[in-house]
DNA sequence: AAGGCGGTCAACCGCCGGGAT
DNA sequence: CATCCCGGCGGTTGACCGCCT
């Protein structure tokens, strides 16, 4: 049985909202607060389901919201939290007073991805566009064997691998080198992809359905995920002190922004640092925290993240400056 | 002037986690 | 422990607007 529905739809208002509306809505909170949002229509006079005036509340009507454009440092803010924790809006946009989780995913979708791509990165992993590509073509399979054909592990294993097997982490200094076991392993992701997606006609897509059914591909994802689980640890380092930096190098701007100062950021410093690993570890920190949080949430990364965020103390003493992260101009 | 088109953003929808019972 | 309910979240939609032809 499916969930009843928060209100009656059929007496319920939709759309934008009136003057009036927001009005009634807005002398409601002031005086009872904002708790318990169902009865809040009814309390306040509307005729608007309670998710929706909670809504119209949180995204508009507010205190202390922000209205004007994005700043530069903003924009620099939500890309690296972006590449850190993906689309977590609610988590970034607390990081950001005055915004809410729309205002920066509507600017994200709207605006910053495009820029992103137009610079040669790609909004999503935020690696260069032709790295993309490349991972692209090396997750390519053979066709699926006919039934009862035996496991022969010719399948590549599940995206943690490509994570992995990325020269670009290494040389950015976000993994450590590879152990003896994790070159293994990505000798045999190398063994088995074709060079690049044109170089096998009788390749196609990764399907996970296919992948998921192979015990042999079952067998090598186990693997993977145990190489993977050896860098938690670091991962976890890295995070904490990556969004360390990241926040007080946006405090640093902040502050310096009131004073006169200008920023260059990270959308203006991406174009000439596109390439593996150049100019520090955004790019390669991104794809790798990405596929950790994605992983699983038993080695509590996630929730390593989350406090730190959520702990100013955190980055309220740093002093970094673009130069020393070089990420500035 | 009018229609097409793309960009922007407010709002909705459905799912999920967690607290209460 | 199971169920219900609420708040929160991310993805998506659709109305509106400005620009272009």
């Amino acid at each position: 049985m499916g969930r009843p529905p928060c209100c009656d739809k059929a007496n319920v208002k939709k759309g934008p909202w009136t003057p009036e509306e927001d009005a009634k809505l807005l002398a409601y909170t002031s005086t009872h607060g904002t708790g318990n949002w169902t009865n809040v229509p009814q309390r306040a006079g509307l005729k608007r389901c309670g998710k929706s005036c909670r809504l119209r509340y949180t995204n508009y009507l507010r205190p202390n919201l922000k209205h004007e454009n994005f700043t530069q440092e903003e924009e620099d803010l939500i890309v690296t939290l972006h590449a850190m924790l993906g689309s977590r809006w609610s988590l970034i946009a607390n990081q950001l007073p005055g915004r809410t989780d729309n205002d920066v995913k509507n600017y994200w979708n709207t605006k910053l991805s495009k820029k992103l791509r137009q610079r040669g990165i790609d909004p999503i992993t935020h690696r260069p566009i032709a790295d993309v590509m490349h991972s692209i073509g090396t997750l390519a399979i053979r066709p699926p064997q006919p039934p009862g054909t035996p496991p022969n592990g010719s399948y590549l294993p599940a995206p943690p691998l490509p994570l992995v097997h990325d020269v670009a982490y290494h040389a950015a200094g976000i993994l450590p080198p590879p152990t003896p076991q994790q070159q293994a392993v990505i000798a045999r992701v190398d063994a088995d992809a074709p060079a690049s997606p044109a170089a096998d006609h009788g390749q196609q897509q990764l399907k996970w359905s296919d992948f998921l059914a192979d015990d042999a591909a079952v067998a090598v994802k186990s693997e993977a995920q145990q190489v993977l689980g050896q860098y938690h640890h670091e991962a976890a380092v890295a995070v904490k002190s990556e969004a360390q930096q990241v926040l007080g190098q946006y405090h640093h701007e902040s502050a310096v922004a009131a004073n006169g100062g200008g920023g260059g950021g990270v959308l203006a410093a991406a174009g000439s640092s596109s390439g593996a690993g150049g100019g520090g570890g955004d790019d390669g920190a991104a794809a790798f925290i990405d596929a950790i949080l994605d992983c699983d949430k038993e080695t509590g990364v996630d929730q390593l993240i989350a406090e730190l965020l959520a702990d100013p103390a955190y980055y309220a003493g740093s002093s970094s400056s673009s130069s020393e992260m070089g990420w500035g101009c």
